[in-house]
DNA sequence: TCACATTTGTCCGTATGTATC
DNA sequence: AGATACATACGGACAAATGTG
């Protein structure tokens, strides 16, 4: 009898172009290749691997998908190696959600219950580096607002920030993830003046309350903040 | 004064794949295309594009690393498409976690304060449909207990069935991945048979406390149940 | 401003491997 | 077992972009 070849052989692709990237990549997640160093450019990259620039160039597709590389032509051009690799998956991500028909309401649900999670923790581990911090945005934020610009980023960044301040990384990524999706999901209509500086507001008691250790009216306006957002669209 | 490029023009969708992987991916997003469907051949889809088959192959490695397509070698084959798309993100966001030297510790609490948060709205959204699936997957766990074997996938299902219940979309994914990527960091000492029957045992009593309404009896448990997990270490 | 070198982007022709009928 | 249809891979060629002198 033969053994069916489905249960132990689909280890291998066999394709030359992935494992090419999959050397590539590892040199960069072992830490070989560091942010900013630039690869040989593709006829040289074929000539090590004794592979051709098709096949070259099919692998460096791979990794400036998954975010490892960046491309640029020209003189002095070529492969280099990037720093984050967040940004890529938020991206499928977003394209998964979209597939899945998934509603707005949704992700403000799951936006709300993490965040939520994720400042419960912060009142055990926030360090005064991570207040101040918080301080100088919402500073930055109320000094643009009195600028009359509206502190988009900032606002964006407010959340980022409680996040880290969890020292937690797998928090970062997720809020980082949830808020971009979030932020597209209602980017046909971006926020007012007003609504922004409502966000701004709802920061400063937050921030107020965290330093207060005021537990319950941090996450309550955590909640307000949120639920102000999902009303903007 | 000239005005910074870097301001007004990082728009450059100037590479003729990336336009080709664009139109394709749209047509799947909107639906056009659906699962299982099959697209034209290569180098049809160069005549059709205009392109040639080259520029063709790279915008099929964009789609296949999204996840959108797959693609089947010899007669019959060529790309197809695929339903799913968040296995590749986790695979990203497995390396941007290794990268950045996440620890086993973060993925766990990160875990931990996700299904709970999950559970919470189990407890007020799970139908009897849910009920009588997370009672099946525990059935055919103990049954594969029974003949000696392990329930590795039914013991990985049940977290993502309880995901399901929620009726939140972003939390099976977000689940999913972060278990995925939990797996994997320990996957360098997978369970003993005595480890898989202690978590199919808690699987059975959060459903016995979800079935009872005994919400805080059921957070508990989930919460042995994840401690549990991370001892397997 | 004008060449000039470097490097990616693109196309074509061809050959080989692979899965199905 | 052989024909078919498809992906995979190679090499050559030229265009386009980009920085240098």
């Amino acid at each position: 009898m033969r053994v069916n070849k489905t249960l132990f052989s689909p280890v291998r692709s066999k394709r030359t172009f992935e494992d090419v990237s999959l050397q590539v990549r590892d040199l960069i997640v072992r830490g070989v290749l560091k942010p900013g160093d630039r690869l040989p450019p593709e006829a040289e990259l074929g000539e090590q691997f004794h592979v051709g620039r098709q096949t070259v160039r099919e692998a460096l597709r791979i990794l400036e998908l998954s975010g490892f590389i960046s491309i640029q032509k020209g003189f002095g051009g070529g492969p280099f190696v990037k720093d984050s690799t967040v940004g890529k998956a938020t991206d499928i991500l977003w394209h998964a959600f979209k597939m899945a028909k998934t509603s707005l309401a949704e992700v403000v649900a799951a936006r709300l219950l993490i965040e939520k999670a994720v400042l419960n923790d912060v009142f055990d581990r926030a360090g005064k580096e991570d207040i101040k911090k918080l301080q100088e945005n919402v500073a930055k934020a109320k000094d643009l607002i009195a600028k009359g610009q509206k502190p988009f980023d900032e606002s964006f960044e407010f959340h980022i920030l409680l996040a880290k301040a969890s020292k937690n990384n797998v928090f970062v990524v997720l809020v980082e993830t949830i808020n971009t999706i979030h932020r597209r999901l209602r980017s046909q209509k971006p926020p007012t003046f007003a609504m922004v500086k409502g966000f701004v507001k709802k920061h400063e008691q937050i921030l107020e309350a965290l330093i207060g250790k005021d537990r319950q009216r941090a996450l309550r306006l955590l909640e307000e903040d949120t639920r102000q957002i999902r009303n903007s669209r």
